[in-house]
DNA sequence: GCCGATTTGTCCGTATGTATC
DNA sequence: CGATACATACGGACAAATCGG
């Protein structure tokens, strides 16, 4: 739990841009208002600032001042989010989770699970297929891999419940970066058979890779998404003349 | 142009990691030993480490160092990025764009238009619709509104080419913040005439807004692409317990 | 157009805290 | 325990963009 005070400032005011508090379109207070506000130097209201930047919900205009442009989502579909466990998504939003295991195995990876997943042939690890449910409806179906060196003692009533619980409060794992990519994929047999597609013969797939503080990859997990209940969000910003 | 120091250490940083100068899994000099190769203050060095982090390049371990973390991806699928043109993206995949403009109009934002795109009802706009080829394969669809008010003078010409640079460089935008949604959609009519869409009954698409450096928005951009063609990116960190 | 006040952008030097070894 | 390394925070300086008079 971050006591920063960067942090605090941080969620102070992305509670009262969510809220309202600023309008749309409206200028917050300038970085100096803020210092004596919060009694705190430039760099830490900056630091701050940079943090709702980098997530679209304000706008830095040089000379001018910062401009709230955070507008609500519809909530709809499952939105997807940073790094987070399949109970945190759906408390996110606002559903009762579910989870199946369908499968449990150890085992050794070769060359096709390395390509895949990343991680060296001969490594030791868990598979996990599971089924995932919000309020009643399979919705996803998650292939995972984790390193059993690091996992050990993982067992498939964990599984049904929090795999990530355990392993920051058990392993003593801290999960730090995860690379992701999105793609569509046609379905597979398995999808089929536990989820009910209607006429989609695709799924919304994210391939993540996730490691650890100590730069060690811990997981592989490809998540297969039902269409219509799939929304990623991301907000990008122009690199004033950036192209490595 | 950023001619400021973080920018040129990220640049260099990014390009040794790369080149793979740092191995994979290597530790980087330390904080201070930057300090002294650049000439420039601990501050300055962090800046540039930081951006690293965001893009899933390195990984600072408290009290340890700075892993490299970073590998190349397989490019055989069209990547997305950041904020970027057509034209750019296609020179990122090393690949020929071609674009065709089968519409182009200028329309007047009713509610209906105004719930998907931002644009407030009555705005005028113009509405474009382009097929985009790369290496002579059509691929991707799109369907562009532009806020008429900062984009005068559009034409189907330039439309043909490139839409970006007349926005920088005639209309003197500033592009600057860009969200985006990624979903799966059914494949619509207009789809399947212009791609050739195999068996697939869906395409990956992205939403997105843009604004300018005033924070107005003058971009609305729906992007279709032929699943097997598309590949989106991401690096997530955890925000070590955040939860708003 | 110029000037000064305001605001954000970049950079520096320093101090202190905390984790690792 | 001490040395090293990253994390947070402060205060100050100057540059660059904007705006009002």
């Amino acid at each position: 739990m971050p006591k920063a005070k960067y942090d605090h400032i941080y969620k102070d005011l992305k509670e009262k841009i969510e809220t309202e508090f600023y309008a749309y379109q409206q200028m917050l207070p300038s970085e100096n208002a803020f210092v004596k506000e919060y009694g705190c130097s430039r760099n830490t209201v900056r630091r701050a600032l940079a943090e709702l930047t980098a997530e679209g919900y304000v706008q830095p205009m040089h000379g001018k001042g910062v401009r709230n442009i955070f507008q609500p989502v519809e909530q709809t579909a499952f939105t997807v989010g940073g790094i987070e466990s399949f109970k945190e998504s759906a408390a996110r939003n606002k559903k009762t989770p579910f989870t199946r295991v369908l499968q449990f195995a150890e085992v050794t990876a070769d060359e096709k699970i390395e390509r895949r997943t990343g991680f060296k042939s001969g490594t030791e690890l868990y598979y996990i297929q599971r089924l995932r449910s919000l309020d009643g409806k399979p919705l996803i179906l998650d292939h995972n891999y984790f390193l059993k060196e690091l996992t050990e003692g993982l067992t498939p009533e964990i599984a049904a419940s929090s795999v990530y619980e355990y392993l920051e409060n058990v392993c003593g794992i801290t999960i730090s970066t995860s690379k992701r990519t999105l793609t569509v994929e046609h379905v597979t047999q398995v999808d089929e058979t536990y989820i009910d597609l209607k006429d989609y013969n695709c799924m919304a797939v994210i391939s993540s890779q996730t490691f650890d503080d100590n730069g060690i990859q811990f997981e592989y997990t490809q998540s297969r998404h039902r269409p219509d209940y799939f929304l990623f969000q991301d907000v990008a910003t122009r690199n004033h003349r950036s192209g490595t």
